[in-house]
DNA sequence: CATAGTATTCACAAAATGTCAATACTCAAA
DNA sequence: TTTGAGTATTGACATTTTGTGAATACTATG
């Protein structure tokens, strides 16, 4: 597993660091933590809601499971194993942990400043259009 | 160089895929591209451009220049020498092509997609904070 | 028993990023 | 005239992230 400790790659749960808008934007992640706030939920549950939720379908299970680890490594989440469900294997159903809470929040504060600047580059860009 | 020849490795000013959500949004290229269709500029003016316009400090000029090679070799940009300019060596200057104007209307659809996700992730925490 | 759906994890190749540093030209101060 | 600072661009390589394929496992149904 890659960074580890330091919540992921960056100031998440921890600083408070603004975004770093050179390199790409995680989307998924949020949206996962925000589900697990409302529900624990075990992973392939969070592959189902992110497609009912927010229509993310062609979503390789693989990018959830690897997220969830990540996350659980850097505390957000603690993990219960749920034997005997409905049928299938054992589930590892996660719930989030204060200091997810606290990743979330910040995480929506970067939300936000992405809002921003999106709108700010919709305004530029119809003004350009309309040249 | 990576990928190259199919835009940034999905259909931009190409297919016209829908964004995949899993990976990582890029967000600096489609500032620069509209950027560029503004007004021709070299890398380092860009990043100028990017702080002034947009607030993007912080930004190694790596990335721009990386960007900037990545968007040339997909037929994006086509770029000039301008010696002579008032000081230092020569600068790069890139222009917009045809394909680099329908790779911007490409993002920027892109970037709509991502704003409305934005609002489901933005309603759906407000909802859970005043639960 | 074979098969399909539910669930999770590992491993390795490929791609993207971070970083350090080399190269080069101009102007102004020492 | 040597030095240093600001302007500009590029290359190389280590580290991180992603993509992909597949292994493992349990349950219910045909």
């Amino acid at each position: 597993m890659p960074g580890r400790g330091r919540g992921h790659g960056r100031g998440h749960g921890g600083g408070g660091l603004r975004p770093r808008w050179g390199r790409r934007m995680r989307v998924v992640e949020p949206l996962m933590l925000l589900l697990l706030a409302q529900k624990s939920a075990h992973g392939y549950r969070l592959v189902e809601q992110l497609a009912e939720d927010f229509g993310i379908t062609d979503l390789p299970p693989q990018t959830v499971y690897r997220a969830l680890q990540e996350m659980e490594a850097s505390g957000w989440l603690s993990p219960t194993w749920d034997m005997d469900g409905a049928q299938g294997p054992p589930r590892k159903v996660y719930r989030l942990t204060p200091d997810g809470e606290a990743a979330l929040e910040a995480w929506s504060t970067e939300m936000e400043q992405l809002g921003q600047m999106l709108d700010a580059f919709k305004d530029a860009y119809s003004r350009f259009r309309s040249r």
